[in-house]
RNA sequence: GGGCGGAUAGCUCAGCUGGUUAGAGCACAUCCCUUACAAGGAUGGGGUCGCAGGUUCGAGUCCUGUUCCGCCCA
């Protein structure tokens, strides 16, 4: 025993690290089927998951560990099953965000973007990734991630940029990119457009302020109007009013005066005008609404923008020049009430935009910008998935999914940041021609002229992730890693990106490779805290996962992130939740401690062929049932409830019965102890296969030390289908035997057996009588006699009775007197505890028995007697019919015991 | 306004293709440091499965309606 001794309790810190660096030096994370190798075969069909990049500066959150766990999950299954299994990693340059990180940066250097220049920025950004970048990577290692690192890829490398360039270009020269004035989403905080996904909106409270639009021809007339924005007054450049509205038909074709600017405008008629909100009439800013844009175009209005970048009034504004919004709002609304012109205010809930980034109010504005028109690229994406050449799970979300490209609007891709793809596109300044090419130009080809400008603006980031899935393995290259593993085969990625990234991804791969990137996607929920509360700093309930790791191992932490959600749904997470999975992988542990000290107990061969006891028999048919199961569950892709039973499993049945069993037969010694030790291994083994791909750690450093203890006591004990290699994480996935016919009845006579134990159990509980106190019992069982009889050992070991006062017969022929007796599954047990004995209260527990029974008997009765009996399927009814006649049985012994016969 | 999800034990959640006594973890109660594990073991209490209808021999599970909570889209 001594040999392979094991600490009392799982060590992950000092198991973790050491077990990732030996997989990672050995290259277990290499696909098995390489085209750069020599042996390459190009039919294998490989399993492919493109990492949904996180931000290259960015720190591990919750987020990332559930992919990181999701992902790991699927690539490992696959890989044990035999597949050339491929994990690509990689981060994202996040240009918003890391733009703002290094802003934040700057200003604390107390600089600026703005003062250092476009060029020293952008180097100093190179040298914060290049400090920072790695933090992430090193993070998602810690989490276990099998991913083949010698693949890493960044959205900024110069291929993927080359990816992006080459993109970008095919869709100009196909016309499906083009650039012009628009409305657009302005955040004058970052002072760039953002597109309509990065807008969100919040009810907040506000007002709705009611003035008069007087008419130019005679200042006493006005029609009233209500707006919530009033400084976008300055920028009006109609009134409408519905056509059909008898209150202002006589006002359609006058002219309006604007208030405080007197500019004259029209009043028009228009159908969009809702007669019933506020006074019925509209003002009109075609230049910083979405709707009055709309409209504006349709009757030809003048567009006046009245913002500068920053959002403050511009010299369009008059009086109100250089004033922020807000305050011109409030300036311009307290001039009208001094010219008379407001009516009053009301309190409003509005709904305001917001940009994702930054949470400022975001500006509706014109503005000259590049777009994608996207309808024919969404066209095709919501074709592949029609035709299921892509399929969604969970199912609901294709929905979503069809309802946002069916309605799919043009993409805003330029922002006015410094950090990202530049956009290709040069100016001629002599000729004014617009030059979109592959390579840098270093002359206008119109007219020859030299040093044409570059278009200032960079790409949303969004647009080279749309890219990922073969910009990684060498698009628009034909590499031999893009002729091999694209397309790939899963998209594992949070809900929450659905139109973000994977509408775009699938729009790109169909345009640019021809062919669907990925076969599935997953969606996956977001985790919030214990209460459902999204977690936010503010809040304060952030829960940290690379504390929870220090904590309680990675491993409890991906179990409890795999186990605890279903796919599509969000989870709650509580510490309390890992804890608890934190004590599943010390039973593993201490499980796998046992068995590696059982094998020191066996023989290192048998003399003969196994003679499998009941509880051998039992244990393997249920290893085999959980394996068909966990097969079926993970095609279905409920990894989470494949979990749950691995660990109900091997929680609930191998280790509290097997285990307590398997120790009686191990002592027995010989061959039993031989072929013991051989199912304890076995079943171990399949075990820490199955739960490999939720706990990694654990059960590969588990694993190690078993086959070593193994190989050691015995080759006989290395099951020749399924031989053990270097590595659990390379070990074939356990798959189920095909069902022998035997199986059922062994489950069952051992159900018998667990009944007959937790009855003694529960009366000694109930009367009282000391844990250790071994007692003597007898068993009428009827027919059950030989299979109880064959486990007498166990049962005297686990109910705590004399084993050399338990009788077990099929019948009585006198009922014992004075003694506690109760009847489970029509067999009676009696103990004859003479001084524990209460007849009174032995009656009256007798009678509840009875009473219990009867009322299962009488519910059986009237179910079999109802068309259930036609109607259902054959094996049901006789399954209900079984359980009445044991409860038949069962009562009538009760009622034996109650007459005292 | 449209769509989706959730509502199951005190708390957090499972419950697959409907199969007839609804499960887990935590919490609670009683007992036990027994030679794999006290991060453990044994036993127990605790649920009209949001509500109302319907389909079915049979509904937590399918259908319709409805209430509340959350999310997405406009």
């Amino acid at each position: 025993m001594a040999k392979f001794e094991l600490p009392k309790t799982y060590n992950f810190a000092s198991t973790e690290q050491r077990i990732y660096k030996w997989w990672w030096e050995k290259g277990f994370f290499k696909p098995s089927n390489d085209p750069a190798k020599p042996d390459f075969d190009p039919s294998k069909k490989p399993y492919v998951i493109a990492i949904p990049p996180p931000n290259v500066t960015g720190e591990l959150h919750l987020g990332h560990a559930m992919f990181v766990a999701m992902e790991d999950l699927m690539i490992r299954y696959h890989r044990m099953k035999g597949e050339p299994a491929l994990w690509i990693p990689g981060t994202d340059h996040a240009g918003i965000a890391t733009q703002l990180q290094m802003e934040k940066a700057l200003a604390r250097e107390g600089t600026s973007r703005e003062a250092i220049g476009r060029e020293e920025f952008i180097r100093r950004t190179w040298q914060w990734k290049e400090k920072y970048g790695g933090l992430i990577t090193s993070q998602i290692r810690r989490l276990g991630a099998s991913c083949d690192w010698d693949r890493e890829r960044f959205t900024l490398d110069p291929g993927l940029s080359r990816a992006v360039r080459e993109a970008f270009v095919r869709l100009y020269e196909k016309g499906l990119i083009y650039r012009g004035p628009r409305m657009i989403n302005w955040s004058p905080g970052l002072k760039t457009a953002v597109s309509d996904l990065e807008v969100e909106y919040s009810q907040e409270p506000g007002k709705l302020y009611y003035f008069k639009y007087q008419m130019a021809d005679n200042p006493e007339d006005y029609i009233p109007v209500s707006t919530t924005r009033p400084e976008t007054i300055l920028g009006d450049t109609a009134v409408a009013v519905h056509p059909e509205d008898d209150r202002y038909r006589a006002y359609v074709g006058r002219k309006a005066l604007v208030p405080m600017l007197g500019r004259e405008i029209p009043v028009i008629a228009d159908e969009y005008v809702d007669r019933e909100f506020g006074t019925g009439a509209l003002k009109i800013t075609p230049a910083h609404d979405p709707n009055d844009y709309v409209i504006g175009q349709r009757h030809g209005l003048e567009m006046i923008n009245i913002m500068d970048q920053e959002a403050r009034i511009n010299e369009n504004g008059g009086p109100y020049q250089g004033l922020d919004r807000f305050e011109a709002r409030k300036r311009l609304w307290e001039d009208m009430r001094a010219a008379g012109l407001v009516i009053k205010e009301e309190p409003y809930q509005m709904n305001v935009p917001r940009s994702q980034r930054g949470g400022e109010v975001i500006e509706p504005m014109i503005s000259t910008q590049w777009f994608v028109n996207m309808k024919p690229l969404a066209e095709r994406a919501l074709e592949a998935v029609r035709q299921g050449r892509i399929q969604i799970v969970p199912e609901r979300f294709t929905k979503i999914y069809y309802n946002w490209l069916e309605n799919i609007q043009d993409w805003c891709i330029s922002r006015q940041l410094w950090w990202g793809h530049r956009i290709p596109v040069w100016y001629c300044d002599n000729c004014g021609e617009t030059i979109v090419t592959r390579e840098d130009p270093t002359a206008c080809p119109k007219c020859g002229h030299p040093d044409p400008r570059q278009d200032p603006d960079v790409l949303d980031t969004w647009f080279s992730s749309g890219l990922w899935p073969f910009s990684t393995l060498g698009w628009p290259e034909d590499t031999p890693d893009y002729e091999y593993f694209y397309p790939t085969t899963m998209m594992e990625t949070g809900y929450d990106i659905l139109f973000f990234w994977v509408a775009r991804m699938i729009m790109f791969g169909l345009e640019f490779t021809g062919k669907p990137p990925f076969e599935v996607v997953y969606l996956h929920g977001l985790i919030r805290d214990e209460h459902g509360q999204k977690m936010s700093k503010t809040k304060e309930n952030v829960i940290d996962p690379l504390i929870l790791m220090d904590e309680m191992g990675t491993d409890a932490l991906r179990f409890t992130l795999l186990v605890g959600s279903t796919p599509g749904n969000d989870m709650n997470l509580s510490t309390r939740k890992v804890e608890a999975n934190r004590n599943f992988a010390n039973k593993i542990w201490n499980a796998g401690r046992f068995v590696i000290g059982a094998l020191d107990q066996a023989p290192s061969a048998p003399q003969g062929d196994p003679d499998w006891t009941l509880a051998d028999s039992w244990i393997w048919a249920r290893l085999q049932q959980l394996e068909a199961d966990v097969e079926r569950l993970f095609a279905a892709h409920m990894y989470g409830e494949a979990g749950r039973q691995i660990y109900d499993f091997f929680w609930g049945e191998f280790a509290d019965w097997y285990l307590e069993i398997a120790k009686l037969q191990l002592a027995e010694g010989g061959d039993l102890a031989f072929y013991t030790a051989q199912t304890l291994v076995r079943v171990l083994d399949d075990c820490l296969r199955l739960l490999h791909p939720f706990t990694p750690f654990v059960t590969e450093e588990l694993w190690q030390h078993l086959t070593r203890a193994a190989r050691e006591h015995s080759p006989l004990l290395e099951p020749k289908s399924s031989p053990w290699p270097e590595a659990l994480m390379l070990a074939g996935w356990p798959l189920p035997n095909p069902a022998e016919g035997w199986e059922e009845e062994k489950i069952a006579q051992f159900s018998l057996v667990q009944d007959v134990i937790r009855a003694i159990r529960n009366l000694r509980t109930e009367k009282r009588i000391p844990p250790g106190k071994r007692i003597p019992a007898i068993i009428a069982a009827g027919e059950r006699e030989a299979v109880l009889s064959a486990q007498a050992k166990a049962i005297a070991a686990l109910a705590s009775i004399d084993p050399e006062r338990l009788t077990i017969t099929a019948s009585l022929d006198e009922k014992p007197q004075n003694q506690i007796s109760l009847v489970v599954s029509g067999v009676e047990i009696y103990l004859p505890l003479a001084d524990l004995v209460d007849p009174e209260a032995e009656q009256q527990r007798l009678r509840k028995e009875l009473s219990e029974v009867e009322e299962q008997i009488a519910r059986l009765e009237t179910l079999l007697a109802s068309p259930f009996a036609q109607r259902a399927p054959a094996a049901v009814v006789d399954k209900e019919r079984q359980k009445l006649a044991t409860f038949q049985e069962t009562a009538a012994k009760l009622r034996d015991q109650l007459d005292g016969r």
